[in-house]
Formats: structure tokens, C-alpha cells, sequence
DNA sequence: CTAGGGTTAG
């Protein structure tokens, strides 16, 4: 009995994991397995333990498991451990767990479960919740109420939030925050600065909301003005009127902002460097993270996902590797696998594509839309179509991506009338199509050298569906015309865009002119593509040859000595000449 | 011991 109690107190001296793990030792050796929960409450609570050395998950569940009966507050303890570190996905087998051993739950682990069930959008599960909720009498718990309004907020039933909202006899503010949260991700803006007005204690999180709302829909006054108007700021709130800017390109005023900040999170950091990532500006991100000290799973993940949608895919794949190096020892996660697979694609490289599908498999990360559809676009771009329509038809909600990578691998594999099918399926299902849709529905036709549809079907982007064609589809279309032989035409839908042509398009001009012997057309299109990308070789060759086939010896060796003496290297920089 | 805001993916 005495050891007990002295184990007892040792236990909250501890500091450290290891010497709570010395604790545990002692506790089985006594045989005193009473103090085993008394250990995982301490292994779940003490700050200075999950602060610094980082117990794992599956340690938890370890220990969880090795208890004979876990009593109310344990299982409580242990799900709200999970839903408090964002692994909602332990906390709801947990929860479903407890009732199955006949444990009645808490309204702590109801608390903890409803988010764990709004985070990862389980609304059958929630709503079952919702009704147990009743049955043990938690229906006037404040916490628990404002879990639920939460909840309904999140996955946007705003109806069951405001009738939970309205049947609340106390309400905080944090109730208030969550239903405001509710409509402004609705987009009901004005309703929710009718929300905001009302709100009795407004704290900082609730005009950090609001400012959030602004930011995102674009109206930076508005967000400006709250953001000046408000008592106190924390960087929260700097960080909603950043991301505001970054999300609109605006990287002049999210740096000033991001400069002159009192005290800048992970958050800031991160949302600079996907900002200077949408606009293209690589090297400002790249500068931006490696002046980042302490860079955490998300911040690896933006700037791989940086390479990856700047079409870099070798450097994101060498900071994946990066990452997974003992001194940085991150663990890479969904978002991680399916930049790194998108990289995979753009390269063509199956091989390791498949390596990090099995590596997913290893490290126990499952297939979500998201992954499943990076993969079917690897797929699809390596030929395995029926391996890409596998996976396509598991997909729980296919939407506009999933479509156009199945869209474009039909494209790419020579199956055009598939394409075309797709593309109707797709809009039949009232889903919108995008820029890449058409990049893939056009490669389609252009395979099948169907040029009139192509031709409708290029206009048809703008007028249907209000999408302006890219440079990439104006080169598609010039590939289908030089390859008709219509290189006048080709020539004319060039210098009738409406911005300037990249290496691509004149490319595609250029590889037509070899195919059909033309000098004239041929030259201007290699002085384009020269002046464009000058360290490609390929567009030298191509107007050499042109010469050699018009029988302009002279011209043609006048070429390759320019050639030699700019030493260009061998690397062809544009997928169109290959 | 509970609940809310700002960041990353195809």
C-alpha cells in the first residue's frame, strides 16, 4: 500500500519520458497494475512530456491496451489525447471502442469525439453522436452543445447548428465563435457579421474569424479595417490578413506585413510560401524556407508541394528525401505522398511511384481521394490505363481533377473517343470543368486529328464555360493545325493570342514546319523558340534540318557552326520535340 | 482533463 502511494508521487515528479517509463517499470515488477492508469494520465497530461519528447501514437495505444478495465476519465484521457494531437483517426475507433465494451462515455469524450468527427467530416458518426447526446443526458452541457454546434458548422448543415445554437440556455464565447465560424464557411458573409455584431464578449479568435471571412472571399477593406479596428492582435490575426493578400498574389503587402509582425508562427511562414508559390516566384519560397528555423511537417509540405506545381518536380522529390534524413526525421503524411506522386507523374517515373505507394503501405497511410487521384494520373500518364480506371471508379466522390487525369491519360493512350465519353460523363454530373480538363479533352481530339471538334470545342471553353485559353491550349491547337499542314493557320491562331507565346507553341509551329518543309515559317519559328529558351538545342536542329530537307546546304551548316560555337546543350527543354 | 480562429495536397 505505502509503495504504492510513494510510486504515486514519484509519478507526478516526472519530468521526463524516460523517467516515467522507469515509474511503469517499477509499477509491473510490484505487480501493481491498479497504478497502470495512473501512468498513462500521466503519460497524456504532463506538458512537459508531450512538449519536448514526443511520445509516440502507437506508444499510446500501447499502453491503452495493456489496461484491463479503463475506467470513465481514462478512455475520456485517451480519446481526447488523440483528438487533441490531430489524430482523429484513433480517436473515433477509440470512442466506437468504449461503447462496444459497454463503457459509458463521458461528456468529455463526447466533446472530443464530435471534433475528431467534424475534422475528418464523419456525419454519420457525429449525428449518431448527436443522439446519444440526448439519451445520457449531456444535452445541456455547454461544451457538449458547443461540440455539436461546432460540429454541424463544420460540415456546413447550418440549419441543426443554429437550432442546437438557439436551444443553448448558456452560451459562451466560444459557442458564439463556432457558429459564426459555421456561416462564414458558408459564405453568408453578411450573416455572419450579423453574428459577429451580436456577439456579447467578442474575443480575439472571433475577430479573427471575421477577418478571416473577408480575407478569403477578397475584400481586404473590410478585412483591413476590422484588423485596425480590433483591441488586441495575436499573430493569428496577422496571419488572416496575410494569407488574404497571398491568396490574391499580392506578395508586396503580405512581405510588409510578414515583416513587420511582432511575432510570426509556423503559420506565417507557411502561408508566405505558398503564396510566393502560386505566383510562380520559386526562389522567394525557397529563400523563405531555408531561413525558416523551425520547420515543421507543414512548412516541408508546402515547399514540396511548391516544386511540384511549378512544374520542378526533381526538386521536390530531393526535399522529400531531405526530410526523411535521421538529423530531420520528419514523417511524411497525405498531403506529403501526393505532391511527391504528382512529382512522380509529371516525370513519368513509375517506378518510384509505385516505391512510395508500397512506402505508404509500410507507414499504415491509407488511400484517400485525394492520393488515389495523384495516382491515377501517374497511371494515366504511364500508360497503365486500367489501372488508373481501377482506382478511378473507387473514388468516393469523383470530382473536376479526377476527371480531367482520367480525361488526359485517354488523351495521351490514343483513346479519344473514351476522352470525349469521360468529358460528357463529366458534365451530365453538373461538374465544372477546368483549364486542365480541356488540356486533356483537346490532347484527345489533337491524337485523333478530329480538328473541327477540337476547333468547337477550343471555343466552346470560353463561351460554355468562361475559361480563357492557356498558352498550353493554344499549342495544342497549333500542334493540330501543323500537323493537318495547315501551317498558315497554325502561324495565325499564334499571332492572334492574347499573351505571349511560350517556347511550346512556337515549338509546335516549328516541329510542323520540319514534318512539312517550311523554310519560311520555319525560320520565324525558331527565331521564337531561340529567343525564348536559347539553351535548347533541339530548336537548332529542327530549323537544320528543315534546311537539309529544302536542300539549303549552306544555310544548314551556317546553323550548326552557330551551334558549336554556342556550345547549347543536348537536353531538348520542350515536350514537343521528341 | 473538455469546445472556437490563422497554414500544406491531386
Amino acid at each position: 500500500m505505502q509503495i504504492s502511494e510513494h510510486l504515486k508521487s514519484l509519478l507526478k515528479k516526472c519530468k521526463t519520458l524516460n523517467q516515467t517509463k522507469q515509474i511503469q517499470a517499477q509499477i509491473l515488477t510490484n505487480g501493481l497494475n491498479d497504478l497502470l492508469p495512473n501512468f498513462l494520465h500521466h503519460l497524456l497530461q504532463s506538458t512537459s512530456i508531450n512538449k519536448t519528447s514526443q511520445i509516440s501514437f502507437q506508444y499510446v495505444h500501447q499502453v491503452f491496451d495493456q489496461l484491463p478495465n479503463p475506467d470513465v476519465f481514462t478512455w475520456a484521457c485517451t480519446i481526447r489525447y488523440f483528438s487533441q494531437n490531430g489524430q482523429f483517426k484513433d480517436a473515433i475507433p477509440l470512442y466506437i471502442r468504449m461503447h462496444c465494451v459497454g463503457s459509458h462515455p463521458s461528456t468529455y469524450a463526447v466533446a472530443a469525439a464530435l471534433k475528431a468527427c467534424a475534422r475528418i467530416s464523419k456525419k454519420i458518426l457525429g449525428t449518431l453522436i448527436h443522439t446519444q447526446v440526448f439519451k445520457y443526458g449531456f444535452n445541456f452541457d455547454v461544451y457538449v452543445q458547443t461540440s455539436l454546434v461546432d460540429f454541424y458548422s463544420k460540415l456546413g448543415i447550418m440549419e441543426t447548428a443554429q437550432s442546437v445554437f438557439n436551444e443553448m440556455s448558456e452560451r459562451n464565447v466560444v459557442s458564439w465563435n463556432s457558429i459564426l465560424h459555421g456561416y462564414l464557411k458558408s459564405v453568408e458573409l453578411s450573416k455572419a457579421r450579423d453574428f459577429f455584431d451580436e456577439i456579447p464578449m467578442k474575443d480575439v479568435v472571433s475577430w479573427n474569424s471575421m477577418i478571416s471571412g473577408y480575407a478569403k472571399a477578397g475584400d481586404m477593406g473590410q478585412a483591413n479595417c476590422l484588423f485596425e479596428e480590433m483591441p488586441e492582435r495575436n499573430s493569428a490575426s496577422w496571419n488572416a490578413v496575410i494569407s488574404g493578400y497571398a491568396d490574391r498574389g499580392n506578395m508586396e503587402e503580405a512581405r510588409k506585413l510578414f515583416n513587420e509582425m511582432p511575432q510570426r508562427s509556423n503559420v506565417s511562414w507557411i502561408a508566405m510560401i505558398s503564396g510566393y508559390s502560386k505566383c510562380g516566384n520559386v526562389d522567394s519560397a525557397r529563400e523563405l524556407f531555408d531561413s525558416f528555423r523551425e520547420k515543421d511537417l507543414f512548412s516541408w509540405n508546402a515547399m514540396i508541394a511548391c516544386y511540384a506545381q511549378n512544374s520542378r518536380p526533381k526538386e521536390a522529390l530531393q526535399l522529400f528525401h531531405e526530410m526523411r534524413k535521421p538529423n530531420i526525421n520528419k514523417q511524411p503524411d497525405e498531403m506529403t505522398f501526393s505532391c511527391v506522386i504528382s512529382a512522380c507523374s509529371q516525370l513519368g517515373d513509375l517506378e518510384f511511384g509505385l516505391w512510395i505507394k508500397t512506402y505508404m503501405n509500410r507507414i499504415g497511410v491509407a488511400l484517400d481521394d485525394h492520393l488515389a487521384t495523384a495516382l491515377i494520373d501517374l497511371y494515366a500518364k504511364c500508360g497503365c490505363i486500367d489501372k488508373a480506371y481501377e482506382l478511378f471508379h473507387g473514388l468516393k466522390r469523383k470530382d473536376v481533377v479526377a476527371y480531367s487525369a482520367m480525361i488526359l491519360g485517354c488523351g495521351i493512350n490514343g483513346n479519344a473517343l473514351e476522352a470525349i465519353r469521360l468529358f460528357e460523363e463529366m458534365i451530365s454530373a453538373n461538374i465544372g470543368p477546368n483549364s486542365v480538363t480541356y488540356t486533356g479533352i483537346l490532347t484527345a481530339y489533337n491524337h485523333a486529328g478530329l480538328f473541327e471538334e477540337a476547333y468547337r470545342c477550343f471555343s466552346s471553353m470560353s463561351t460554355k464555360h468562361g475559361l480563357m485559353p492557356t498558352s498550353d491550349h493554344y499549342g495544342i491547337m497549333v500542334d493540330l493545325l501543323g500537323r493537318a499542314g495547315k501551317l498558315e493557320e497554325a502561324h495565325r491562331v499564334i499571332k492572334s493570342m492574347p499573351m505571349r507565346p511560350h517556347a511550346g507553341v512556337w515549338g509546335a509551329l516549328l516541329l510542323a514546319c520540319r514534318v512539312h518543309c517550311n523554310v519560311e515559317l520555319g525560320e520565324i519559328a525558331a527565331q521564337h523558340c531561340i529567343e525564348l529558351e536559347p539553351d535548347t538545342s533541339g530548336y537548332y536542329s529542327l530549323l537544320a534540318n528543315i534546311y537539309v530537307s529544302a536542300e539549303r546546304w549552306e544555310d544548314a551548316k551556317r546553323l550548326r557552326k552557330v551551334m558549336e560555337e554556342k556550345k547549347v546543350s543536348k537536353i531538348p527543354g520542350c515536350s514537343w520535340i521528341q
